[in-house]
DNA sequence: CTGAAAGCGCTTACAG
DNA sequence: CTGAAAGCGCTTACAG
């Protein structure tokens, strides 16, 4: 029924290994052959069976999308997401790759999971992102020795076995923190993400140390953590307000922001005028009301690198790590300076 | 180097075919036998290979998720396309089929693609979102003939050859509109998704059959259209406030209602107490300032039906087209009942 | 209930 | 530059 290799083969008149080359542009044959063949694969409408190349070559030409936490919480960083996958995809493309996302309800699940998904070699790689610190999963995943890429840096970033693509996390904290100390804010309340994913430590860090250069004492109060959601930063700065108090707040993930302007509005706090707010950029945050200053974590970057490292490292190629660079783009929400003396 | 069933059936002291069919659980092989055989692959870590196991079932066990507007604005619907993804992996899980991601910039680029997924038999079926009046993709992908089916309703729903999973568009909007209309508000703009949608058409005619049936005349002016986003939410309402009037809107999207509703916030305009907002439901909506009224459409309902039906297809089974239901959802947005006299 | 054999549709040394 | 043959690791009639 399904036109195969041999039809072809015989409709140009050649064996079945020489239409193979021809089709697959193996530089041995002859053009006038070559032209043949690929003149009875289009009469023929033939594409190859991916199922039996995959099996002849020992590879899917698929990589695996690991979310381990989607099905909570991960498309609510809709832009950051979004270009991600972008990202990936616009390296996988012209390579032929395609993508099979692995989303879970959890890491206990995905555990569960790998064990199938690794070892029956259904992809040739794996990218993983939401690192956390426990990442149970990753025991299975490499004694199954098939290659992954983490997007965020893993546990063992130090032990530099594994190969990850990450921004500097300590410096984009401190750098959304610092701009403020330097316009004159000394209470800052900063919204991290939840303690479980690797990044949350870098940005906790990030933000000590620039209090720490400014001389400003740290308030553990103004010290929260959310999930990444609007409800979540919502609910956290809804609890707080009242309680403590703060000039600027620094939540670095966008539908986190959208909740806790909703939660400051809520309570009468305006932006910028009671309070100074300061997120990572999407095309949201243009287009708030008002404008929110923004760190740019270039997630389009942080995908298309981690798809390039996988396909290197699938090629055999040398590959290396990656660090994305990060860049503040100021606006309204960040325009008052505090006066010295309401510091 | 890896191990295959043979190294189990030797083991295992049976043969190729023996060790085959109790490792797939056929009724016929002698609970001995089978102990022995899953004995042999625990001890050897053994996990079957789906490379071979698709070239000789001619299956491959993942479907395909298209999703033709992906790199543009899919995930603004966060919520919604999240809850939609849950539901597919809920059907797909217990059958052991996993998902293919197959996102594109534009329908160009996936009529490009789908020659190459379809023929060449990487999947075994296609959810499709996002359908629109062209899908010119669809040619190709019935020429393939792998089955499909739709998440919202197909151009040629009368036709009636192609399975869908929806919500009746028509009367969502006719229910949103209807309860404005019965709380005093006369003049309701209506932001609707891109008209190529089909879904827009359906909802659009919604609108219009509640004005008619209030007796209220249609003002063209107060129908808009807008890009899945929040920018562009934002952009449709901010262009309009000062040019037109308006005491409420219906924006059935809840990324468009979010840029809504800053649009009106940056106009000072307050909801409700200057305009009712309605929207579809979502967490996001609940905890909006104020909480927005909003309807039910069942988002992980139309994605575990879908891959249901596609996964019946796929068996073999009859099945036959869904609608979803849907549900109001009242809260403080629309609480304001309008006076006779300001309508 | 079990085993020997063919076949799924490719790719890839290898020989010529 | 081309062809005959083996092999990828399974499943599935078929015979016993």
């Amino acid at each position: 029924m399904a036109v195969t290799i041999r039809d072809v083969a015989r409709r140009a008149g050649v064996s079945v290994s020489t239409a193979s080359a021809a089709l697959n542009n193996k530089p041995f044959v002859s053009p006038q052959t070559r032209a043949r063949v690929l003149q009875a694969a289009l009469e023929l409408n033939y594409h190859v069976n991916r199922m039996a190349r995959n099996l002849a070559m020992g590879r899917t030409f698929q990589i695996g999308l690991l979310i381990p936490a989607l099905l909570e919480h991960t498309f609510s960083a809709s832009h950051f997401f979004n270009q991600l996958m972008r990202g990936i995809y616009g390296a996988c493309r012209p390579e032929d790759y395609s993508l099979v996302l692995f989303a879970v309800e959890n890491e206990d699940d995905l555990t569960r999971q790998m064990t199938h998904w690794a070892h029956g070699r259904s992809v040739d790689g794996f990218i993983i992102t939401h690192p956390t610190w426990e990442m149970p999963y990753r025991e299975v995943l490499e004694q199954s020795g098939l290659p992954y890429v983490v997007i965020g840096r893993p546990p063992d970033k130090d032990a530099s076995r594994v190969l990850f693509v990450d921004n500097d996390n300590v410096q984009v904290a401190y750098d959304a923190t610092a701009y403020l100390l330097a316009r004159g804010h000394r209470r800052i309340l900063f919204v991290n993400g939840p303690s479980r994913y690797t990044y949350a430590h870098d940005r906790n860090e990030g933000y000590r140390r620039a209090l720490h250069t400014y001389g400003v004492p740290v308030d553990e109060r103004l010290l929260v953590e959310a999930e990444l959601t609007f409800v979540d930063g919502y609910r956290v700065v809804d609890a707080l307000c009242g309680q403590v108090t703060f000039s600027a707040v620094v939540v670095l993930n966008p539908m986190q922001a959208l909740g806790v302007m909703h939660a400051l509005a809520k309570h009468g706090c305006r932006v910028p005028e009671d309070v100074a707010a300061i997120t990572t950029d999407c095309e949201m945050a243009k287009y708030m009301h008002p404008p929110l200053t923004a760190v740019d974590i270039q997630p389009y970057q942080l995908g298309y690198h981690a798809a390039t490292i996988l396909l290197q490292l699938l090629a055999g190629e040398p590959t290396a790590p990656r660090i994305i660079p990060h860049a503040l783009v100021e606006r309204a929400s960040t325009r008052r300076m505090v006066a010295q003396a309401h510091r």
